[in-house]
DNA sequence: CTTGAGCATAAACATATGTGAGTGCGGCTA
DNA sequence: TAGCCGCACTCACATATGTTTATGCTCAAG
């Protein structure tokens, strides 16, 4: 089976052969963290960076009371801390979700790349320049659509995301994510997410029983959250 | 007068004579934006990014009843739309807030700087992740801190970010922001904003008049907005 | 000087969302 | 098969923040 980084970044832009080989050989090796276990502490200084092969992930920080916010949730093919590689220090926490599968590539192998592969290299940081443009959106939704909304855009990038990587069954993901989880990614009680989410399916524009959430209008729910994709770059393009 | 892009990365990491003569030279002319005006358009796709000289940007997003949010306060030395080079299309736009000094680099140049100058690049990328770490952090006041601690938080930041590019006097520095931007900022109402300054100054924390921003209580500013400076990543490393 | 624009400030009231405490279901585990 | 635990879900009530409207200041333009 393909890897998934490589699947996500094809949507973007071609990948030689050369490419593609490199990055198979990038991973040093593959682990299994369970759920719930973090996967990078806050405060680290990994050697490595951790690609997602399966599961779900959530970057978070903690703040005083206890109370906690997730900045970015995970799927198959998302590097988890490639800014590692950079930044040297962690300035938030990674959690598996789910069982998770987890290629590391050490930051050495990731020198090399930036210095033999100019148009790989490109590659990278478009990856984490996307992460930063979800962050943005997320800052947007949080600050100015009602919860509601909010939501219903989570939920909209999540399936898009999701579908990108294959693991979409028509209108159809698996999203074994917990109300409170999803209510530490919205900044929202959990209460309040239960409320929203009986609001959504009242409406008619979702179903999620279980952990399978399908989209039942996608019109009418990118409308209610205002959702544009735009800035999931998922345009191929020479970069 | 030295660029101060030199002055920000300088405080990450060392950079070669030729790498700033690089970095100098790929500026390929420098224009006035007036207060209020945009810089790059939502939707645009630049054939350059914009690096502020002097002034203060802010990105932002309009949603559809009008509301903005403002994802991100840029001072001198900042990229405003580096990602552009690699995302293509703009997600957001940029507005000037004061009259702004800017210099133009051709995405042309950075891809040849990307070919040629691969720790160059790592410092190039190293600065869109620190944008995108800021992004985590104010995702983390607005979704998990009260509004006026996220007031105090985006307070000793930005002290912070215009120190490290020598634009403070003591513990005062300029801030031409309104309370209105500022809302736009936090995702407040103007009117709680005046309420949370207000508080701030009370407690003896700050003082505000006109653009002066004065710092009395640092210690107790930092522990009211839950605020740590790693995230800015302001130590020198090799990267 | 007058006028007006833009901004900070204020008070009264409205509401979206949070809090605390609880019920009940379904799936592990002993 | 019993018991327990995590999770979805509910209700009553609390509150942080938004909305509307208005006042007064400062500064630039006429």
């Amino acid at each position: 089976m393909t890897n998934p980084l490589i699947l996500k970044l094809e949507q973007r832009d071609q990948l030689s052969d050369e490419e593609k080989r490199t990055l198979e050989n990038a991973i040093s090796r593959i682990r299994v963290v369970e759920a719930d276990e973090d996967i990078v502490r806050e405060g680290d200084r990994p050697a490595e960076s951790s690609l997602l092969l399966d599961g779900f992930a959530a970057r978070y920080k903690i703040v005083s009371n206890g109370r906690r916010q997730i900045s970015a949730l995970h799927v198959p093919g998302d590097f988890l801390d490639l800014h590692s590689f950079l930044l040297k220090t962690m300035d938030h926490g990674v959690l598996a979700l789910t069982t998770c599968r987890i290629a590391t590539v050490p930051h050495t192998t990731l020198e090399k790349i930036t210095d033999e592969y100019p148009h790989l290299t490109r590659l990278l940081w478009l990856n984490t320049l996307i992460d930063g443009a979800i962050h943005r959106e997320w800052l947007t939704a949080m600050g100015r659509l009602s919860a509601t909304a909010h939501m219903a855009h989570l939920i909209c990038e999540l399936y898009l995301r999701l579908r990108a990587v294959g693991r979409a069954e028509g209108d159809t993901v698996q999203l074994p994510i917990t109300q409170a989880e999803l209510g530490d990614t919205l900044g929202l009680s959990t209460v309040h997410v239960n409320r929203v989410l009986q609001e959504l399916r009242k409406e008619g524009l979702i179903r999620f029983q279980g952990d399978a959430l399908t989209i039942l209008d996608w019109e009418r729910l990118k409308t209610v959250g205002e959702f544009t994709s735009t800035y999931l770059s998922l345009q191929n393009e020479d970069r």
